[in-house]
DNA sequence: TCCAATCTTTAGATTTCCTTAAGGATTGAT
DNA sequence: ATCAATCCTTAAGGAAATCTAAAGATTGGA
């Protein structure tokens, strides 16, 4: 979840419309005590932040929320405000952006801190629930029991196994799997989330994939 | 042994505890001069350290330790103290641990600090189910019996037997193998593969090479 | 230079898997 | 409750990757 605080309505909404068309879930708040309060009572894996807010500027906001945790945060900055590394690590921030900022980059500059900031080390293999998958080897099980799978499931698995949050829409899974430009209404990756479905069904009950109807496909809570 | 500096009686025990299951001796300190002290003085593989610890700070006793070696070492941090890469860095410190902290992850990290400054050392012989290889004098050999292979052969069994979960793609292989830059389609690999599995199978009709289709080739389990 | 060993390429047969299409099921909006 | 949009599953065709044998190219040593 990223929660997004930021006076100016319309950029509020901007900025929440397109991270949700990302696949991220988002929270907003308007003021810096609103956005205070959202930091530290929900669980938020990144805050974009104003500096400039109402009631409680960003920097008073990041000191507060730095007592007690370290969850990445990107500063949105005035255009008028130069912000250099020095300025960056005393705020307690892991990036900033300028306005007025390409909505793009704001994509770009969100999954790199998330990158960063995330167990920085590549784990050779990566759990979820009785799911395991070795990244050297690239096998894939269920309670130490191997589940064989393609090449394509495999690489759909890795995907949203390192990010057990994220939505990914069938554009967003066809092109991070295979390189290629998404054409048109394409069932594909419909078919390859049937068969991985098919393949974990027979150890499990339990979904391990989520349909998020209209957008795309998560892995289940 | 993994050698643990932490004041927290209850995560110092856990951390033995989780430790010891898992198959490492562990010794245990309690401040930072104990800490020290058994640093300097036992032959450790891996320090995990708090850095708020008494009589002498976690930071303190890197310090100290790192005058006379480069024993590695994991460092854990509360949760209100961000530590970045640079930090990690100035500390000399090899990865950090935010408290509270998952302890299968913790298992995760030494694991994965020890294979990154394990003593590169080369062991002579390497051995994979009934295959073993001589790689001073370049020899391969099943059961005793040598397998006369080409220089091509022996550096592909090589790379494998010394990476025995990993799959290599054919990139990978001609790669390491040659040296130079891969051109897409190429077969050689197929072909030298193909020349060391008839090799084996003159002695065994168990397969030691498996090929991971569209992914490349791994040693059989 | 010549030869033998080694490496690379070629090509046809074989295996594996990705995509497509179609019918049925589910979902969300009205 | 109805209906359109979206999604799921199945099965089959064809594309792609792989295997192997054999021929061609390269290398190093005599």
């Amino acid at each position: 979840m990223i929660l997004v605080i930021e006076d100016d309505k319309t950029i509020n909404n901007l900025l929440c419309k397109v991270l949700s068309d990302s696949g991220y879930e988002t929270d907003c708040a308007f003021d810096g005590e609103e956005g205070l309060n959202k930091a530290l009572n929900t669980k938020c894996d990144l805050i974009l932040l104003d500096l400039m807010l109402p009631l409680k500027t960003g920097e008073e906001v990041l000191r507060e929320v730095r007592k007690v945790s370290s969850t990445p945060a990107i500063v949105l900055s005035a255009k008028d405000q130069v912000i250099n590394r020095i300025e960056l690590l005393r705020l307690g921030a892991d990036d900033y952006i300028s306005k007025p900022f390409d909505i793009d980059e704001v994509i770009l500059r969100i999954e790199a801190v998330l990158r960063r900031t995330k167990n920085n080390y590549d784990a050779p293999v990566i759990e979820f629930k009785d799911l395991r998958l070795d990244k050297e080897s690239k096998r894939v099980f269920f309670n130490n029991e191997e589940i064989t799978v393609t090449s394509m499931e495999y690489s759909i698995l890795e995907l949203f196994l390192e990010n057990p949050n994220k939505v990914f829409s069938k554009r967003n899974l066809f092109e991070s799997v295979t390189g290629d430009a998404y054409m048109s209404d394409d069932n594909t990756m419909n078919v390859h989330i049937s068969n991985i479905r098919k393949k974990i069904a027979k150890y499990t009950d339990e979904s391990y994939i989520d349909t998020v109807y209209g957008m795309g496909y998560r892995l289940s809570k």
